[in-house]
DNA sequence: ATAGTAAAACAGACCGGTTGGTATGCCGAA
DNA sequence: TTCGGCATACCAACCGGTCTGTTTTACTAT
């Protein structure tokens, strides 16, 4: 694998669990293996242009990684579970989550970066829209289908909060659990 | 108002809306107006004993806040649109949310610090416990109440989070448009 | 096949500024 | 005169970023 890909992958899982600030440049060049030399010439405007990489190539794995699980389950129902029941064995097993969500940095970049913001909405859009056209496949109206998405999307994310507020996953196994009868109601 | 009052509401804020290591030292006392002889005097422990304080004061207000709302609702539906309409307001006008979350803290800390941790643990569990007495007095049955408080929870955490990926309110009204609903199916 | 060369891919020393944190000094009230 | 409540001066460590220099690669002319 080349570098600069393997700079982007590392760094996006250092970037998931502990948000932009909290890493620091020399950290994340010892994770990756290289040096400083390396890291300009790959991105001459440095961590946040590392950032930018981050979130797009995020947002390829990302939506390949769900469509994949949503093309082989029946309803958005049991899609919606197959993609927490991942969050839940990640995290179970590894104490984090490190592949599919971002809220860290979200929360701290979203007033201080005006195009790292932007790559953020753009992956909750992509997401969303999966979640979308799935539900529109279920026989959901627009509308619905619309407002569902971004609920779904919600919750999961806010699921994952609590479970690292409680160190456990039984907030998103909660949530999992719930989205049957949510569904039904539509 | 006394200088430690102040210091920990001026820094609550400012750690709410860009989170923890976002937040400088000296930003932090040229906000509060002191200087760091005040913030050692009172906080021997530095920035993080503040940020402690920071959490447990933000359970009290935040309580005190939501209990208001609470108690002059009929339902637990009603009550819960409050909220967030406090939230949209908050933001339409401020163009950030101050008041309401923490996610920030909780997505970078929960793995620094256990005792930052345990703190939003309790915060988001003081949140639940509010939603599941309503619910309770709504009628609920307590497996319920316990799985609808967590999940309102979630998905207002969650909304905020997209709200601040699209620098919207949208999504947070989205949500409360779909509690109904939602309320209806249990 | 080989030597020459230019560009790409790094390495690592170095920089000014900022970080969180400490030690000491001052000053009004009790 | 003692003591809580600060302010000021200062610190080493670290920050992200720039700089110059070296190695590796790719291509070409001979």
């Amino acid at each position: 694998m080349d570098t600069k890909t393997r700079m982007i992958e590392t760094a996006t899982k250092l970037f998931q669990q502990r948000g932009y600030k909290a890493v620091g440049l020399n950290e994340l060049l010892q994770a990756c293996g290289i040096t400083k030399g390396a890291l300009y010439h790959h991105f001459p405007g440095g961590k946040e242009e590392l950032l930018i990489a981050c979130l797009q190539s995020l947002n390829e794995t990302l939506t390949r990684d769900i469509e994949l699980l949503f093309n082989s389950a029946p309803s958005t129902e049991i899609a919606a579970r197959a993609v927490i029941g991942e969050m839940i064995k990640d995290l179970d097993r590894d104490g984090t989550i490190a592949g599919y969500t971002f809220s860290s940095i979200v929360s701290e970049m979203s007033l201080l970066s005006e195009s790292a913001r932007d790559a953020c909405r753009a992956l909750y859009e992509k997401i969303e829209s999966i979640f979308y056209a799935k539900l529109i496949e279920d026989g959901f109206s627009c509308d619905r289908a619309s407002s569902v998405s971004l609920f779904l999307t919600a919750s999961i994310e806010g699921g994952l909060l609590l479970c690292r507020a409680q160190n456990s996953s039984i907030p998103l196994q909660t949530i999992s659990n719930v989205i049957p009868e949510l569904m039904k109601e539509f």
